[in-house]
DNA sequence: TAACATTACTACAACGTTTGCGTGTTGATA
DNA sequence: TATCAACACGCAAACGTTGTAGTAATGTTA
């Protein structure tokens, strides 16, 4: 195997030591103005680079944050590693990505992969199995080695670190009272078992708007459903087969809040298979502005979540982390950082 | 900062040396059971876990392999990341990633970057900018640097390395085919422009395929579109305007093939609004099979990628190229290969 | 011309591992 | 009792850096 060029072999070759190869291609004011003329167009020539691991050794920080998520095909958390990219990137850091596939072991072993010293520190949305099980020895177990760690979006209070999230209850009751101001009167939603908080946060906000308006919930319209492998091919069809049953059961809902836009999306086409004109009959509004909403027909309704602007926040919070630690900063107390969302109107509403 | 803890601070604390902590964790024949108990135990206790840096600057491989890519934002690339990290993973491998953005710039930065010494291997598809500079030397000097690099989906012939891709030509064929088979006679394409080797290849797919049915092409038909940033928000009022402009001129279009999905979406919905019902007045079928494909309405038939498997392969040649240079193998002879496509069927054709 | 400052370097330790080899202590053998 | 395995462990080098401290060879000063 060729090795790369290093300080020593270009000290060999120039037959000078190895630090006055690393004093003049740093400058040092120390190395005479011709050594260090000579060792760089040496260093050129040999297109010679420091290495990084020895750096990180020396350094004790690698410059590379993780990013540990349930599942990378699904926009919005796409969304959230190019903002941790972009102001990771600014900042000099690499992101290395973990993926959890919403599976609690998983998610441990890819925290303890990269708790070996890979990383300077976490940035995570919870799986959901971990959710359920409540299981966060793996989380304070790494925040006991001092490896600071932001969550974002699917956060627990039980772990004291950093988190940004979206005002999740706001955003469902803005969402929700939309609808009834463009004159829906019956509405239901489309969420997620309540272990999920931010199902759990956008029910809340549902009721809330409900209400505000004094109108009195129904049990019927609140469908909690059962998400496990949801984006995993087509377990779809419980969902639409639900749908139709509200339907059926109360034909005269006319609007509906979804927590995600699959969910909304879903809705639509049961909707208007069912006969149902969006937005005139039933107006429809989702949660997370993806690709999905842009092209649906009609163009869906939804609370934008500002993923790009989560994951640059999460960045940021992290980083400051990590120079408090590196410098041994006083350590700030955690802090949540609620990015706020707003609705965007497109054709499922009036 | 506190620090974690170390082969020395055992010892230390221990009172042996640095070597016989290490044998011992190692269960070597050197070691007493009674020394290797004791220094298990108290291992445990304080939680040591080797310091993968270190590992890594001593074996001179670090176990990650980068990926970079044009756009996380994006079904494709996403599947493909997923394939690499199941396969990575499974192989003890991590995954760092690195977004070019399309960016001719970006792509060399990132690559520099990582080039440091922070991965044994890159798996790359290339940035947009980069295909149409024709200006591969960061790649060629990668490769100089016996740097291992697997190249997927976007690919040149200049770049002598492994290389993963899709039969773009036969699937498009296949798709065109299927198209006059159910009866379309005239057939429009939405492609990119010829830079883009994908589309080059599948406008080359579709002319095979018209020609095979002694179909003569009609210029007219062939719309090259110019994608920049066409995943950015919304440039996608240019396409609509070309394709319902196309409508306008050759109303008795009944077959349209789009070289992805958004395309093709955008071209159902503008003849959905033109009045055309799909499939009955006119066929659409796209590339790449995402979420939109699978919610549109109504549902797009589509030549599925397997962008996963090839995410997987390109792992698996990259993993293989990189022990082969670690072990100083002899150098198997570069090898490209094709993942085959198939049509999936659904609402959108009859 | 002895003392000292300056210049331009080199040596060494350290970051945390692994591993081949050397070595002191046992107990057994001749 | 001298010889020698076997055992259990320590030493030191190496991976590629950086930075502190040390050191020759000059030049400057009193």
């Amino acid at each position: 195997m060729k090795k790369r060029t290093t300080l020593k072999q270009l000290a060999r070759e120039l037959d000078v030591s190895i630090s006055t190869v690393s004093k003049a291609l740093k400058n040092s004011p120390e190395i005479s103005q011709d050594t260090i003329d000579r060792v760089k167009a040496f260093a050129k020539l040999l297109n010679y680079r420091p290495n990084n691991i020895a750096l990180s050794l020396k350094n004790r920080k690698t410059k590379t944050i993780g990013i540990i998520i349930p599942d990378i095909v699904h926009h919005f958390f796409t969304k959230v590693i190019k903002g941790v990219e972009k102001y990771a990137n600014s900042k000099g850091y690499n992101v290395i990505v973990g993926l959890s596939n919403e599976s609690f072991s998983n998610e441990v072993i890819n925290m303890e992969m990269l708790a070996d010293g890979s990383i300077d520190g976490f940035i995570i949305s919870m799986a959901r199995e971990t959710m359920q099980l409540q299981d966060y020895q793996h989380y304070t177990e790494t925040l006991n080695e001092e490896i600071p760690l932001v969550m974002f979006d699917r956060v627990v209070a039980e772990i004291p670190c950093d988190k940004v999230t979206v005002d999740d209850t706001k955003g469902a009751e803005i969402a929700v009272d939309a609808l009834i101001n463009k004159g829906a009167t019956k509405i239901a939603i489309l969420t997620t078992k309540d272990y999920v908080s931010v199902g759990r946060l956008r029910t809340k906000g549902y009721l809330e708007a409900l209400k505000k308006h004094e109108i009195n919930p129904i049990p019927d319209l609140i469908l909690k459903i059962d998400d496990e492998l949801l984006y995993e091919d087509d377990h779809l069809d419980v969902l639409e087969k639900q749908v139709r049953e509200l339907l059926l059961i109360h034909p005269d809902v006319n609007g509906i809040f979804a927590v995600n836009e699959l969910y909304a999306v879903v809705a639509m086409k049961v909707a208007k298979d069912m006969g149902y004109e969006i937005p005139n009959d039933l107006q429809v509004i989702g949660f997370t502005d993806g690709m999905l909403s842009k092209h649906a027909t009609p163009t869906l309704s939804t609370v934008s979540q500002h993923g790009e602007s989560m994951g640059a926040k999460a960045a940021e919070l992290l980083i400051q982390r990590i120079d408090e630690r590196v410098n041994d900063l006083p350590k700030e107390p955690t802090k949540t950082v609620v990015i706020s969302t707003n609705l965007i109107q497109r054709g499922s509403t009036k």
